[in-house]
DNA sequence: GTCTATACAATGATAGAC
DNA sequence: GTCTATCATTGTATAGAC
C-alpha cells in the first residue's frame, strides 16, 4: 500500500483516461471501444480491464476528471483578472487545454443518452452560471452569455481542427466557424455596462 | 412506374426516416441500429434494407431531407416578419418541429464523426449566417447571434424533455436550461438597434 | 414489399497464464 | 500489471422464401 515505487508523470490510469477522452472527442462515443482504447493507450483490453474494471467505471474515472477540473475552472474564473465574460469565451474553442478535452469527450457520451454524463454536464454549466451571474448582475445578460459560450463550444466540437472552406479565407474578417471571439468579447463588456438591462422582462 | 395507387400520407420510406430521426435525437447514435430504426418503424430489419440499402444510403436520405428543410427555413426566414433575429432565436429550441427534429438527428450523426453530416451541418450553418447578415449588417453581432442560436440548440440537444430540476423551479425567472428566450430577443433587438457596433474591432 | 435465416465482424467481458 | 484465449451478444449485410 505504500507508494514508495517511482509514479511516472502519467500513470497507466492516467494514460487511459488520456485516450478516452481523445478518441471520444476525435471518433465520437462508437469509436471509443475498449480495444481502442487500450491500442490507443498501449496496452491491451485485458490490461485496461485491470484498471477500470468495466466500461462503466471508465465512464466514472472520465466524469470524476471533468469534476474536478470544473471546480478548478470556477476557482479560476474568480481570481480572472480579465472578468469571467472574457475569461469564458476565450478559453470556450481551445480545444488544447484540459477542460476542455474532458468536457467535448463527456459531451459526446451525452449525446450517446448516457444520463450521468448529462448530468455532469448540467452541473458544470450551473456551476459557471453561478460564477457569471454574480459579477454580471443580470440573469438575460448572464444566459445569454452562457449560450454564447456553449455555442462556441459545441461549434468547435462539431467541426474540430476545421478543414479550411473554399470560400472566405482571404478576407480578414473571421469565417463562419472561426468567429471573431475578441469582437464579442467587447460586445458584451459594452453589455454589460448597460445599467437598466435588469428590468428587460416584466411577466 | 405510375403512381395510380393511393399513397399513404407517411410512406414506408418517410416513416422509417422518422424513426431513424426520433432514435438520433432521442437516443445517441449507437442506438440507432437498423434492427431498432425498423422495429421503430414497424418493419424488420429485412424491409428496412429493401428500402435503404445500407446505413450510408439511410443516411444519406436523413441528410437529404435536412437539406430540404433548411432550404425552405431559409426562405421562410426573408419572409419572417418579426425578422430573422427573433425567427432564429425562437425556433432554435423547439424540439417540435420537422426541422429541428433532422437538425438533431445530423447533429448526432455529425459527432459520431460523419464527415458528410458534418458538411451539411455547415452548409446549414452558413446559409443561416448569410441570411441573418443580410438584415443585421454587422459580421460580429451576426455571429453572436448564430452562437446563442447554437447554444439553444444544442443545449436543448443534450438536455431533452429535460427532468425538472430540484431547486429553481419555482421562481419566475428561467432556469439554466428553460432560458429567458423574449428576454433574450429582447437583448439583441436592442443591440441591432445600436448604429456603430460595426467599428467594434480595430485591428 | 416484407419476412426469416444466415454469415461475419466487432464489442464488452471473463478466466487464467506469465 | 499485463497478456492471450475464449464467449455471448449484437450490428451490418446477403440470400432467398412468401
Amino acid at each position: 500500500m505504500t507508494d514508495n515505487e517511482k509514479t511516472p508523470a502519467t500513470s497507466t490510469r492516467e494514460r487511459i483516461l488520456d485516450a478516452f477522452e481523445a478518441l471520444l472527442g476525435e471518433s465520437g462515443e462508437r469509436a471509443a471501444t475498449l480495444e481502442a482504447v487500450a491500442g490507443s493507450a498501449g496496452i491491451s483490453k485485458g490490461g485496461l480491464l485491470y484498471h477500470f474494471g468495466s466500461k462503466e467505471v471508465l465512464i466514472d474515472g472520465l466524469l470524476a476528471r471533468l469534476e474536478m477540473m470544473v471546480a478548478l475552472d470556477v476557482a479560476e474564473i474568480h481570481s480572472s483578472e480579465a472578468g469571467p465574460v472574457a475569461h469564458l469565451i476565450r478559453t470556450s474553442p481551445t480545444t488544447g487545454n484540459t477542460l476542455d478535452r474532458a468536457l467535448v469527450a463527456v459531451s459526446r457520451l451525452a449525446q450517446a443518452s448516457n444520463s450521468r454524463a448529462r448530468q455532469a454536464l448540467r452541473a458544470a454549466n450551473e456551476a459557471w452560471y453561478e460564477a457569471v451571474l454574480e459579477t454580471v448582475g443580470d440573469p438575460v445578460l448572464t444566459r445569454t452569455i452562457m449560450l454564447i459560450s456553449d455555442g462556441l463550444y459545441y461549434g468547435a466540437a462539431f467541426f474540430p481542427t476545421d478543414d479550411p472552406h473554399p470560400a472566405a479565407t482571404f478576407d480578414t474578417a473571421a469565417t463562419a466557424h472561426q468567429p471573431d471571439l475578441e469582437g464579442i468579447i467587447a460586445l458584451l463588456e459594452t453589455l454589460t455596462a448597460i445599467p437598466s438591462r435588469t428590468g428587460v422582462k416584466a411577466p
